[in-house]
DNA sequence: GTTATCCATGAAAATAATTCACAGGTTGGT
DNA sequence: ACCAACCTGTGAATTATTTTCATGGATAAC
């Protein structure tokens, strides 16, 4: 069977121009190569070089064969050295699940740094998952999931890497834009603009209209934090966001942020990973650095 | 180091799913295939696969290495292809040399039946040689070479293939278009065209002018054969072309051959090629086709 | 002609691959 | 919970392959 090991002879011998040069740099004595390229040729049947004198010239057969090592082998060597950067932990693709709008947000500021750092690691990032991000982390279709609710699951790690409030946002001149902080009630009249998910999963259903059982005026669905920033400014409706993103937002739209509640509606966001690969560096860094990262 | 065999085993689990399973398909025992994954694991420093309960996952560097077996398998196989159908005789690529103008039109004819009964064997005429077509196949950069000047050599077979006549084309109206035979002297008046080569080279000269001191009125060269017969066509000169080529192309130009001198001049095309290629199936046929083609 | 260089070869030694026999886990059904 | 079926891992023995050593023959250069 044609093997690696005969094109590198194929190549060597080229390289070299004899026998005896290219056991050299194969490491071998001349007596190994001759052996070796005699079994080649028994074995396909056919001459590779036509001996002419003490030189050897290449059949077209072995003309081929030199070819498919030009081609194949700088294949090999890629391959190994790649291989070799995954071994050192220095090269991966790192897929990162989400599964909360603004953790979006988040992430964008924790991956400039972390790419920079780690040059040979591609950051690729999924939203959508048939079975959830618990179930895409088993299925290994992503390697890491920020969710702000953390599922214990044997396996499965879960690490808090930032705690942000969430909070209401009105343009700068709204009637609330005044106030220490918001009742339900205050909204019972307004237009709320939210991410399209179900309204489980939106923290001032759950944790601050539902509770007291008051419900918008309207309710519409934006898929981008721009835009609906936007919507607010001009008083088209209030959104629930993180303070940190409404403070980002504010040097170029007029919005103000807002308290929800006495006490505020405080959030934590997680990074959920294998229990397997916590030992991966490139991945362990990440944690490190998402936990690390300053904010103004 | 990195090994087809490596390769094999990949393609073999992932198309087999199972360990077990693809032993059988590599004819080996699960026990072999279990040390040799072993091994390439320990090489390489990283995991390929993980073992998940009695499943095995490819991991991210399995995944690249897969994708490279799944590339570089094929490209094997098909050398391997080649290489058998070289070995057996049925493929290769025959490079023929020429030395004359007019070989050219009668390889024509010789290379379409050529192909068809050698698929596999590809053609490719050259006509130009930095030392000349005897060079050429000494260097290898021929494999055969059509010329009416056999050179014998050792290590080279000559071999002729066709006899024809040397003539003058004159057009139709032309005076010597009804002489039995055309004199030394006939030409002295006329534009004689030729094949841009070497005065040496060409038969009309070197056999019939010179031997006669005769020179013609005008010598004019032409690349191509089809615009030499059209000039002489429409009385713009006179060429010599072999006889069997004028009769050719009397269908559609209106010229006619006339013998060089009372007993003519006798050419002969000789192919010849390296002794040592005698044995090659494709390269022998060639010269024996050559032989036998069927002229009208 | 002599010498240096190159390739081929057979037997011996070294190395690598494979098998055998068995152990230990996991999965799925009863 | 247990059993049977199935899968992978491991160490020692065996077998196969590769490499070396020692040498000979051939060729090109001096």
């Amino acid at each position: 069977m044609l093997d690696r090991n005969h094109l590198e002879i194929l190549s060597a011998v080229d390289r070299c121009g004899s026998l005896t040069a290219a056991a050299e740099t194969l490491n071998l004595t001349q007596s190994a190569l001759s052996h070796a390229i005699r079994k080649l040729e028994q074995q396909l049947g056919t001459a590779v070089w036509v001996r002419e004198g003490r030189q050897l010239r290449l059949t077209q057969s072995g003309e081929h064969l030199l070819a498919l090592a030009n081609r194949l082998l700088p294949q090999f060597e890629h391959a190994e050295r790649l291989v070799g950067q995954f071994a050192k932990g220095q090269r991966g693709s790192l897929r990162v699940g989400m599964e909360c709008h603004p953790c979006y947000q988040w992430l964008l500021k924790v991956v400039g740094p972390y790419l920079e750092q780690w040059p040979d690691v591609d950051v690729d990032v999924k939203q959508k998952f048939q079975f959830g991000g618990i179930g895409a982390l088993y299925g290994h279709d992503i390697d890491m999931l920020v969710t702000p609710d953390p599922l214990h699951r044997p396996g499965l790690v879960f690490q808090p890497v930032f705690d942000y409030e969430q909070v209401l946002v009105v343009d700068d001149d709204h009637p609330l834009a005044g106030v220490q902080w918001a009742t339900p009630e205050d909204l019972a009249g307004e237009t709320l603009i939210t991410y399209p998910v179900e309204i489980e999963r939106l923290d001032i259903f759950s944790q601050f209209l539902l509770p007291s059982n008051v419900r918008p005026a309207r309710h519409k669905t934006i898929e981008t934090t721009d835009i609906m920033l936007q919507m607010v400014a001009t008083g088209r409706g209030v959104a629930a966001l993180p303070r940190w993103l409404v403070l980002e937002y504010r040097d170029k739209i007029p919005v103000t942020p807002v308290r929800l509640g006495e006490h505020g509606i405080a959030k934590q966001i997680f990074l959920g990973l294998r229990e397997r690969d916590l030992g991966v560096d490139y991945l362990n860094s990440f944690m490190t650095m998402a936990r690390d990262v300053r904010w103004r």
